[in-house]
DNA sequence: GATGAATGAGCCTTCATTCAT
DNA sequence: AATGAATGAAGGCTCATTCAT
């Protein structure tokens, strides 16, 4: 077995443990928030002794900026992936609404990850210079399918591009964020299918209706 | 002496007691989460010994539920005391959208307080039995603006409440909870004046033609 | 037992604690200098709880710069004491190198600490407003001898306080706090009856050779 | 392959990367005291992998003897080639707190080294079977030079060997070592040009007067 | 009811050292 | 010989909470 294996044992693989650590930071600080989560139970999650963490991303600030910016790269990159040219740009913009839901069900942690940022009003990210970069195709594309759309007469012209970037992200975000709460106010299981199904019709329909010329 | 204390009434040092203490611990749990509060601060905050803290509220879990549910309580007070009935149906739906706003704006502390709860998944909330009875109005307002909206005809007859009202609170909540990631993702402050102006405007629309029979 | 006591239970004591916390810190930086000492243990031997010694002096460092504080006003305050007006300035300058070496004796943690505060290059020391005023009549002392000698013509004219001063430390200081290096140097026990009477008897002839006129 | 290569021969690169280890482990350990001192920021500075430390000296306890030895080695070096014996003896004592003091002003770290390992109670040099070979020819010196000034009838017959080198060492080193709390105490810059060449004016003259028959 | 001294568990971080390659 | 990943045990400090008066 030794013998054959050119494999490096991955308990001296580099690259392997931090990416250990970067997945259970990931959902610890998801879970707890950055407050709530502890440097020990990150290493236990990721099996690391407590000083990896360390030595490879230097504080828990530090790392929770490394996750912070991981998360926003892969919503950023599975985004830039949409086939959005072959729509027109009204359907594009629902499409977009699509994703952006389906990709929330998906990663419930960068939503958690994000609420706990924006309760520390984004101290990490606005220290990091690399979160425009990151973001900058997100932007990018609304504002080409708003510029089609009305070349195309499919959109009306007078809507912004961050407006209604964060109308989008704002009716999918608040509701599975806040669904805790919400499910106890309104006495209903916000989380089940049907409710789930019936909000993302809610939201199509409703960006639909405001974007129409 | 007790017969005929000059002093002002325990009662009266009771209650301001605990009032002070609920102001400070709102502020502070607003400021930092329910995990980066310190119980020394609050008590610093309302000019208390800490232990006073503990005699009145029990546990810093005890006492954020009690500064929660008084949330809560504040905004449904100045919510029922909007003059909807005079208004059309819809224009009232509006009405509750500008209040919501002005709400969000005024009182900071209420988002922030809400978002902290929800990243724990409400578990103070889920264990409090006073929470939907302090909310009951806030769903029946709008189930009853829906139905005389269908009457009226000035709504459209098949919307949910629910979902109303979640994306009421939605495009103002997520806006000014995240408006911190948001102006450093789109290099644009999101707190100014004009930029709040507008947002204002865009969720009138949104909701105005979403609800447009 | 305790219906008659009228005394505070000294485990509520501040004072009393406080005083507890002080001399374990001084015995544990003495014996271990400043890095080497662990605020555990220094908690363990004051028998108190460790945040107790966060309480009442705030970080390792406030509560060396105290402990440093205290020993040099103790050391000012015994030496205040010496009836030296009695005697002629030569002689009263002999029993201040005599008073020197005794102290030396009696308090070893003293010159620990010090010599673990100038591996630090005083940066305890520097910060303490309160050094200079605690050893004002030091120098003074000396000083005031240095003239009365001059006038009785019983000391030369050309001395420096300062380096008098120095010198009748350095004699003593540097024996003692060095006899361990030195001992093995010279394979002979610094630290034997004889050897340290052999010490004193030598400072006091170098001293009396050198200030005499 | 390693028979024709290129690279400089093993043996040089061993002893070049035990020297820099030596010499960071001197800077560092001087600077900050063997507590103070961390095995990483010595590798760092000697520019080598932690490791190498480890492997060539065993441990940092080790590695400090080691230094230690060296600066004992180093200034006894020195010191054996004064050449002495062209002076009359009194003039050669002073000679030697001439190269005391000079050797102390151009090796700063060597009293730091020293002090950091008599706060230790010299535990290393203790153990260190060469400390006393190494020193030899160091009290050889000055008891050689009290018998010549003895026949000579330069010095005084009286004294003890170990007392002067202590004195002589003493005056110098307790200064240099404690210049930093003194400069607080006195409010003077014990460091200052004027102030040092006085110090060493001051030393030879107590010294002189005190050997004189 | 009110005070503040006291506690034990736990936090983030760092240490000297060893292992695997 | 040399690298650097990995470790377990602390280290200084802080937390929510309780005790004694």
């Amino acid at each position: 077995m030794a013998i054959m294996s050119p494999k490096k044992s991955p308990a001296r693989d580099r690259e392997a443990t931090k990416e250990r650590i970067y997945r259970a930071a990931g959902k610890i600080f998801a879970k707890c928030g950055f407050d709530g989560a502890r440097v020990d139970q990150i290493a236990i999650e990721a099996k690391v002794n407590k000083q990896m963490l360390y030595h490879y991303f230097g504080s828990k600030d530090e790392l929770f900026t490394a996750v912070l910016e991981s998360a926003y790269r892969s919503i950023r990159a599975q985004e830039a992936e949409l086939e959005l040219d072959s729509l027109s740009a009204d359907k594009a913009i629902l499409e977009l609404v699509d994703f952006t839901w389906r990709y929330y069900l998906a990663n419930p942690d960068f939503i958690r990850l994000l609420n706990s940022e924006n309760q520390m009003e984004a101290r990490h990210l606005k220290l990091s210079p690399r979160t425009h970069e990151i973001n900058k195709s997100h932007i990018a594309i609304t504002e080409r399918l708003l510029s089609r759309g009305k070349r195309e007469r499919s959109i009306r012209h007078d809507l912004d591009a961050v407006q209604l970037n964060v109308s989008i992200a704002a009716l999918g975000f608040f509701y599975l964020m806040n669904r805790h709460t919400l499910s106890t106010v309104f006495q209903r299981d916000l989380g089940s299918k049907q409710m789930l199904d019936e909000r993302l019709a809610a939201m199509k329909d409703t960006i639909a209706r405001w974007i129409r010329p």
